[in-house]
RNA sequence: GGCCCGUUCGUCUAAGGGCUAGGACACCACCCUUUCACGGUGGUGAUACGGGUUCGAAUCCCGUACGGGCUACCA
């Protein structure tokens, strides 16, 4: 059934299209990757086009850096656009304040149809509206078919005055006007049939004071001259969906509208979640840092947390959708190849971030070592002159991955193969501490300091002769030998340790914890 | 307030009329391991409520409750 959907689409020779399009006004937010994502992998699975358009039509909110860093974040998730600003394109400009001009020829279309009218009312007029009618049953009048008649607006005003006042370059809006009673309906690709009743709606903004158009006219317009197949957007936009039917109505035909998917939203422990929720809960929102330009605040990303992309993809691929079986774990190509629409839920989902972290468990314990390799040479950039070979780096990572949750957490896991540990527990060792057994360990350095076999199993060995030798078991030895080696009760086996270690640091970092011991 | 969307273990979810309601995260216990982790076994834990429809409802319909979103010349 499924595929049959994709097939008319196919048989429709309408090669599938979808775009992101997100405003730059700061961080990529968890959600908006995920929106991406979706739209990616329904682009790769119909072998359709992905495409970001940048929605940046409201100059006062325009952050430096932010549409830059936005292609970054994609590029460490391994998403890249077929087409867009930076990656080019037959559609362009792929930035809404280059196009401008296109805009303005369909508002006043929209006026010439009956569909939208100039409202000259200024801001604080609107404000004083609001406030003379707001009620405790109506806290938020809106601008709509009950008051339009009594702003000022070319529904109000005459003909004459009208002209007289754009011809006088007062300031205006173009807005829609919301027919009397009428029902819109659409359906959506992840929820099916959604109604809107016109007469609940207002007079939405088309065109802004300053000739820009608001979202609702330039999504419309922009969706319909890049050719978008499928548009998938948050949840959050599911009541504007009826201005939009309106627009596409009037101005390029209902049968041409994009197929819509609303996602489900991407819940906090409070509601939609934040970039507030993150600093309060602890957890990243952003894929990657972003600082503020303006305030120079800092907001940690899932990269630099420590996640591997392919676990922050897998992560949120799964956060609101699933194949049906019980696999968690996907690559993306494994995405693309079973990723459907009509298998994400419908219900919002609230981001667990134990959850985020064992994904990244899983994907940091499925890495090749040579994968691993980048992120741990990046940890240990400053103790490079150890001068390990890569050979050696790679021992280490297999010893030690599987104890790391995030990538950072490989600092703490494998930084006693670099450095002596700064401290040392002594206090676990000193409890069943005994003469018998500095005796042992000082023999234990003399071994270290001969000729030690290379092998693990060999030392071992020799390890626990020596202790049967001093008539210890070397149960009670083993311990104490790890808290020396590494600082405390964690870490690899022993021997693995010794070995990659080598004879000299091992004899070196014994003799030292014996100087603390009594 | 109005409009819209939603509701299965604490969380992510499976089960699209017939079940002991399955899995995963987290948590607990045990095993493995003379560290930690990994791994293994088991356990606690859910169909919001009330009506229908039906031989039979988590599943279909209605209502209620609860949650979320929107209600800007922001997207």
């Amino acid at each position: 059934m499924v595929a049959a959907g994709w097939f008319i689409f196919a048989a429709m020779g309408k090669k599938v299209r979808v775009r992101f399009a997100p405003s730059p006004t700061g961080g990529l937010h968890l959600g908006g990757v995920r929106t991406v994502l979706f739209n990616y992998l329904f682009a790769k699975k119909n072998k359709g086009t992905f495409i970001v358009r940048i929605e940046d039509t409201d100059q006062r909110r325009f952050v430096p850096g932010a549409e830059a860093y936005l292609f970054d974040c994609l590029r460490w998730c391994g998403l890249e656009p077929d087409e867009s600003v930076q990656h080019g394109g037959s559609f362009g400009p792929y930035r809404q304040s280059e196009r401008k001009t296109l805009y303005r020829q369909y508002a006043d279309q929209l006026i010439e149809k009956g569909l939208a009218y100039y409202a000259f009312d200024t801001p604080e007029e609107l404000e004083k509206m609001r406030t003379l009618l707001a009620t405790p049953s109506n806290p938020s009048p809106q601008y709509d078919r009950q008051v339009r008649m009594q702003l000022r607006n070319s529904l109000s005003l005459s003909a004459d005055e009208t002209d007289r006042l754009l011809k006088a370059g007062t300031p205006y809006v173009i807005r829609i006007k919301m027919p009397e009673q009428e029902t819109l309906g659409f359906t959506d690709l992840i929820r099916g049939e959604v109604r809107f009743d016109t007469a609940t709606l207002d007079d939405k903004v088309l065109l802004k004071a300053d000739g820009m158009p608001t979202y609702h006219l330039a999504v419309v317009v922009d969706d319909h001259h890049m050719q978008i197949t499928h548009a998938f957007r948050g949840e959050e936009w599911l009541p504007s969906a009826p201005v939009h039917i309106l627009l596409w109505q009037s101005l390029f035909g209902i049968e041409n509208m994009p197929r819509w998917a609303h996602l489900p939203l991407i819940l906090g422990p409070e509601g939609k979640l934040s970039k507030r929720d993150g600093a309060k809960y602890g957890f990243p929102v952003f894929a990657m840092n972003w600082t503020d330009p303006a305030s120079g605040e800092t907001t940690e990303g899932f990269k630099e947390k420590g996640f591997l992309p392919e676990a922050f993809l897998n992560l949120l691929a799964l956060l609101g959708w699933n194949d049906g079986s019980e696999k968690e774990i996907f690559t993306l190509t494994e995405l693309i190849d079973s990723f459907s629409i009509e298998r994400i839920h419908s219900a919002g989902a609230h981001f667990d971030y134990e959850k985020a972290k064992w994904f990244n468990h899983e994907w940091i314990k499925r890495s090749p070592a040579n994968r691993l390799l980048p992120y741990f040479q990046e940890q240990f950039a400053t103790l490079s002159d150890v001068g390990y070979s890569e050979e050696k780096l790679t021992r280490i990572i297999e010893l030690v991955k599987e104890r790391c949750q995030l990538l950072t957490d490989l600092k703490e896991q494998a930084g006693f193969f670099f450095v002596d540990p700064l401290s040392i527990d002594t206090a676990a060792i000193a409890a069943k501490w005994s003469t018998e057994k500095r005796s042992f360990f000082e023999g234990l350095i003399a071994y270290y300091q001969g000729e030690t076999p290379e092998e693990a199993a060999q030392q071992e060995q020799a390890f626990k002769e020596k202790a049967a030798a001093f008539q210890l078991k070397p149960g009670e030895l083993l311990l104490p030998l790890r808290i020396m080696l590494v600082g405390g009760k964690f870490g690899p086996g022993v021997f693995d340790i010794t070995t990659v270690l080598g004879p000299a640091t091992t004899a070196r970092r014994i003799a030292h914890a014996l100087t603390l011991l009594p």
